[in-house]
RNA sequence: GCUGCUGUAGCUCAGCUGGUAGAGCGCGUCCUUGGUAAGGACGAGGUCAAGGGUUCGAGUCCCUUCAGCGGCUCCA
């Protein structure tokens, strides 16, 4: 017999080889119905299993906790089972698929499988309608074990030679291996699973795409198809209606249609024209932040936009970020040359035909190479180059504003007095980054991050970095953001990719730890994803239909300190040495800005609208009124405009409502004669006439506050951007 | 960067198995002078992403390049 505890702490006896399915079933008929999995000390494990083989060697009782639909870890299992769902009628349908690794994601689940011939969206329906009859069938999921030379042989039998290579590489520490046998479908796979294919009530193919096996872009190539699950249709019809919702809000479209950005062929990829309107909201922002940086202590400056390469040498992030930096700029036409010809020697790959052409090139551009011989070792070449390179001018677009405003702070000598010394700056920088990634205004390649550099005190940082999150919180909730949390992106020690000691970095990590406990903020914490110099706190902030973004960052830095010998006298009048906080609570104008125009899908409330007020005439008569009107509000410092077009009023307002200019001032003769507008306010609509001043002053107590309206929260589930989970049910 | 798909008017798109380019919106002019989400008439706008090839003939078929979108990888 073996104990099991309930979730409501009785522990009962069962058989010693029963299932999580026979103790539903003892409690009652309909539960054992609805059970979909289980979970067993904490582990969602086949509700068909023995809970003794499910807990392995864990003391008793076992606990056991029953998941039906009801449960959110329940939806996982249903996802992983619909994966093997879908390649099993993919199998049917098509001749020669291998099936490579099927996991869940937070909003769904995909599979990745090797076929020959493509498949479009155009197969959708026929492999939609293959597993509604395996779902029809409800034949039950069966989970068997086999040692791994057998587990081997029979993928070999089924022709899966992905799984073979899975078996020898991924799994080589394993003695025994899972498989889940669906009818004549048998997929290797850890599972868990649900009971049988009739519990799938809702199910959709999303997308295909390509992937390649084990995500190197050197291996095979494979198709990777998108699916959702869910328990009902009603829910699944909820999420479908998220992706609409989301296509709705596109950045890309609105900025279009808005005349927001463009992002303009003839300028460049990933180079963002900000348009009038864009800018105002940009601006409009950036002031907002410029006058509470002031307000907090912060000193602006300004710094340009290229700087030496000896510079990024020093700091590290033309090495380490080589790759993602546009080339430098060499004041010698050989240089490009001579940068080419060092990284050849480095890799070995010259051959001495090779290098007599360069050393001709180099002559012929004018670089005088003297020192060059061709009968030096490696070493010694590429040091004469080297000492070449050096003389020359080599200038970098700014990847970083961090170098500068270390310079800033080296201008000068500092006392401790002096700490913090906090510079911020609105600094554009250009990153490189791959042309796959870039993404409307989210991911570009000049992007102006709203930045600062914190010098502070050792015993400063604690507090220094208490004040830094609260201005972040500050600023979010200015555009009506209250919905985050923090993820702690810390070292992974095994590493060799990050700069300086480790105690520096336990430090560090400590310091940031012990405030955001003090915070009372939600974070998780990740291993292996901090910055090269140091640890980072970034804001996921959750928008109006609950996509989560990454915004605001604040990292530690104790490395750039050090490589740039900053110092400030302290009390004992000796050198010490400042610790440095980078920030940007927005992150970027582009991104943020781009998300922005999602949340608000266009709609920015009165104080970030391009366009505040707009006057409508009723007629020409009224033309010259309605200049006056305009004029009023321009001066309270509204951004205003007048509909001078010969449509009637119904059409100037429909105009108005889809450029979503937050209020309209319809002014006929009667207004013009008292001195009045009538208000028409873009959510609720026709306020009725009141003076020029009332209107004024109710514009500007909502402009001033920053008041946020209408901005519907979304009752659908999440779908996080963030898809760190994603592997919890892999094959 | 790799990969699948896509590229026609300012925007959204149609254009069949190759036979000299079309709609709606927007824009301009004129008529209309009006009261809270579309008044009417007329008109201008295109080297069909660029370059090459096949063909009597290419928006349509093929190749290359560029760009966009999905996905992979990357993200200071």
């Amino acid at each position: 017999m073996i104990q099991v505890q309930l979730p409501d702490g009785t522990v009962k006896e069962y058989p010693d080889q029963a299932t999580a399915m026979d103790v539903a079933a003892g409690i009652g008929a309909r539960l054992a119905a609805a059970v979909i999995a289980a979970q067993v000390n904490g582990k969602v494990v086949d509700a068909a299993r023995p809970i003794a083989e499910s807990a392995g060697d864990a003391p008793q009782p076992y606990s056991l906790k029953l998941l039906t639909d009801k449960n959110p870890e329940a939806l996982g299992v249903l996802r992983h089972s619909c994966a093997h769902i879908m390649a099993r009628a993919v199998m049917k349908l098509f001749p020669g698929v291998s099936l490579a690794f099927g996991p869940t994601l937070s909003t769904g689940y995909y599979y990745d499988i090797g076929l020959d011939r493509p498949i479009s969206e155009d197969d959708f329906p026929r492999i939609e309608a293959e597993m509604q009859k395996i779902i029809g069938d409800a034949e039950k999921f069966e989970r068997f074990v086999l040692p791994r030379d057998e587990a081997r042989k029979l993928c070999m039998d089924l022709k899966q030679d992905l799984k073979v290579e899975h078996i020898d590489t991924g799994l080589g520490d394993q003695s025994t291996v899972s498989f889940y046998r669906q009818g004549e479908f048998v997929d290797l796979c850890r599972g868990p699973h649900i009971p049988d294919a009739g519990r799938v009530k809702a199910f959709k193919l999303l997308s295909v795409a390509g992937s390649y096996w084990k995500g190197d872009a050197n291996n095979r190539r494979l198709q990777r198809l998108y699916g959702t699950a869910f328990f009902s249709s009603k829910e699944q019809q909820a999420y479908l209606d998220q992706i609409e919702e989301a296509k709705r809000r596109a950045h890309r479209v609105l900025g279009k249609k808005l005349n927001l950005f463009s992002i303009a062929n003839d300028v460049g990829q990933g180079l963002c024209l900000w348009l009038p309107k864009g800018a105002i909201v940009r601006s409009t922002l950036e002031e907002f932040i410029k006058r509470e940086l002031i307000n907090r202590g912060y000193q602006p400056v300004y710094s340009p936009h290229i700087a030496r390469v000896e510079l990024y040498e020093i700091s590290g992030h033309f090495p380490y970020y080589r790759d993602s930096q546009f080339a430098p700029l060499f004041g010698h036409d050989a240089g490009q040359l001579v940068d080419f010809w060092i990284r050849r020697l480095k890799e070995h790959k010259l051959s001495s035909e090779e290098e007599s052409k360069l050393v001709g090139t180099a002559k012929l551009m004018g670089a005088d190479l003297s020192g060059y011989r061709a009968s030096d070792n490696t070493e010694a070449k590429v040091a004469a180059l080297r000492e070449w390179e050096q003389k020359q001018e080599r200038y970098l677009l700014k990847p970083m504003n961090c170098p500068h405003h270390i310079q800033i702070y080296k201008s000068q000598p500092r006392s401790y007095r002096d700490l913090p010394v906090r510079l911020a700056e609105f600094g554009t920088v250009y990153r490189h980054e791959q042309s796959g990634e870039l993404n409307g205004m989210l991911r570009v390649r000049g992007l102006t991050q709203d930045d600062a550099h914190l010098f502070v005190a050792p015993e400063q940082v604690e507090e220094e970095f208490r004040q830094t999150l609260d201005l972040v919180k500050f600023v979010l909730a200015s555009v009506g953001l209250d919905d985050y949390r923090i993820q702690l992106s810390l070292r992974d020690p095994a590493s060799d990719k990050y700069a300086g000691e480790p105690e520096m970095w336990s430090k560090a990590e400590a310091t940031l730890r012990k405030v955001l406990q003090d915070s009372k903020l939600p974070f998780t914490e990740r291993q292996g994803e901090a910055a090269f110099y140091g640890p980072k706190t970034d804001f996921m902030v959750r928008d109006a239909i609950g996509r989560e973004w990454q915004l605001g960052t604040v990292q530690l830095d104790f490395l750039l300190p050090e490589r740039f010998q900053l110092e400030y006298i302290g009390n004992d009048n000796k050198p010490h040495r400042p610790v440095m906080i980078h920030r940007a609570p927005f992150g970027s104008m582009e991104r943020f800005c781009g998300m922005l125009i999602e949340h608000f899908a266009g709609a920015f409330p009165l104080w970030l609208a391009p366009e505040q007020v707009r006057v409508l005439p009723v007629s020409e008569k009224t033309e010259e009124y309605a200049r006056q009107v305009e004029k009023k509000f321009r001066e309270a410092g509204f951004r205003a405009s007048t509909d001078l077009k010969s449509s009637k009023v119904q059409a100037k307002i429909r105009e108005a409502q889809l450029d979503l200019v937050p209020y309209m001032l319809v002014v006929g003769p009667k207004e013009a004669e008292t001195g009045q507008v009538a208000v028409r306010d873009r959510i609720d609509g026709d306020l009725g006439a009141m003076s020029v001043e009332a209107a004024i002053a109710r514009l500007k107590k909502e402009n001033e506050d920053r008041v946020v309206r209408q901005v519907v929260k979304s009752e659908a589930p999440a779908a996080a951007t963030n898809e760190s989970g994603a592997e919890l049910y892999a094959d």
